[in-house]
DNA sequence: GCCATTTGACCGAA
DNA sequence: TTCGGTCAAATGGC
């Protein structure tokens, strides 16, 4: 019993003790003639994200059963054994990626996402009509990194394959391997960066992401959403920086995504941006699913939190360009 | 030889 | 008992 404060209660107390930090910020810069009018903006938009977080957080039942069990601890849910890996694993925040496979990209290929996968298992599963396959981290070994995928064709659609994610990754790896500023499709990658350069490759021939937490509905408006990042430089610790950044700014702290890091794509479900005044002048045309955004984009490693959707309210894709992701204001601690 | 994939076996949860 | 998830030996490519 003696947990004393459960996660759902810690989240919600930095939840709120963020969104009080934002309000002081706000007013800082209300009294200051060298504030922008963006700034201020940015911040408010933070501080009703803030709130609304705080409000899907309250509506516990849910808020666990969209962000994965890992958020049951405290009710009840930790695993009896903590040094089990399995059930460990079992804890470890799960969500799913829609990702429709363009006809070119090969059928057998899966997904990929700007890491580097080993696959260590493939099952028939029952009522499904192809198999699953299992992938973890290739660093799993070396880092511990314990993240793995599961991809699996859809059934409805075989160009769309269902990507479920387990656990963040904890490795540095691939990240920075996956990343280069200017990629060359076509050249042959040196072997140890293959799989990273054939994510980037693979996503420039047509992978489009729709991201949706498993078994679940956004109704409460919770956004949701993944995008895929360059870390530049991964390997003095920017890219776990970076996702840190984004959790700090409340962008992605309930659950992690694989996309924190490292493509070069940047991907929105609108049914999520559309809670954020997304323009819908970036619904892709050619499909009728919902719609699912894959553009490119030159964000690389600035935290950005909730500046994405301010960004893509004032009808910008390359949202990195002219906002000031770099200003410490925004994500101090 | 190293590394990734394949695939049957095994294990735990329901 | 069934099924999903993982393990690990076998295999193949570089």
């Amino acid at each position: 019993m003696e947990r004393v404060i459960s996660w759902e209660q810690h989240d919600l107390i930095n939840e709120l003790a963020h969104g009080k930090d934002l309000a002081q910020q706000l007013r800082n810069h209300l009294v200051s003639s060298s504030s922008s009018r963006q700034t201020r903006e940015f911040l408010v938009e933070k501080i009703l994200s803030c709130y609304q977080k705080s409000l899907a957080m309250l509506n516990c039942d849910s808020f666990v059963e969209e962000h994965g069990a890992a958020f049951s601890i405290g009710t009840g849910g930790s695993p009896k054994n903590e040094g089990d890996a399995y059930k460990k694993r079992k804890t470890m925040p799960r969500w799913t990626e829609k990702v429709r496979v363009n006809s070119d990209a090969g059928l057998e290929g899966h997904p990929e996402d700007g890491y580097s996968w080993r696959k260590y298992g493939q099952k028939e599963i029952l009522g499904a009509s192809f198999p699953r396959g299992y992938y973890r981290c290739t660093h799993r070994n070396v880092q511990g990194c314990l993240a793995t995928k599961q991809v699996q064709r859809s059934d409805q659609d075989p160009s769309v394959v269902e990507v479920t994610y387990r656990g963040r990754h904890t490795c540095i790896q691939a990240r920075s391997s996956a990343i280069s500023p200017a990629p060359v499709v076509n050249e042959e990658p040196p072997k140890e960066t293959r799989n990273c350069q054939e994510t980037l490759s693979s996503s420039k021939r047509g992978l489009s992401v729709k991201t949706e937490n498993l078994d679940t509905r956004q109704d409460d408006g919770f956004p949701l959403f993944s995008f895929s990042t360059p870390t530049v430089d991964s390997e003095n610790g920017e890219g776990d920086y970076f996702v840190d950044a984004l959790m700090d700014a409340g962008f992605m702290d309930t659950f992690s995504s694989p996309a924190t890091s490292a493509s070069n794509y940047f991907s929105l479900s609108l049914d999520h941006m559309a809670n954020f005044g997304a323009p819908n002048s970036v619904q892709t045309p050619e499909s009728g699913l919902t719609e699912i955004v894959s553009a490119p984009t030159s964000v690389t490693n600035s935290p950005m939190g909730d500046a994405a959707f301010s960004a893509f309210s004032l009808g910008k894709v390359d949202f990195s360009l002219d906002f000031p992701f770099d200003n410490s204001d925004f994500f101090h601690d």
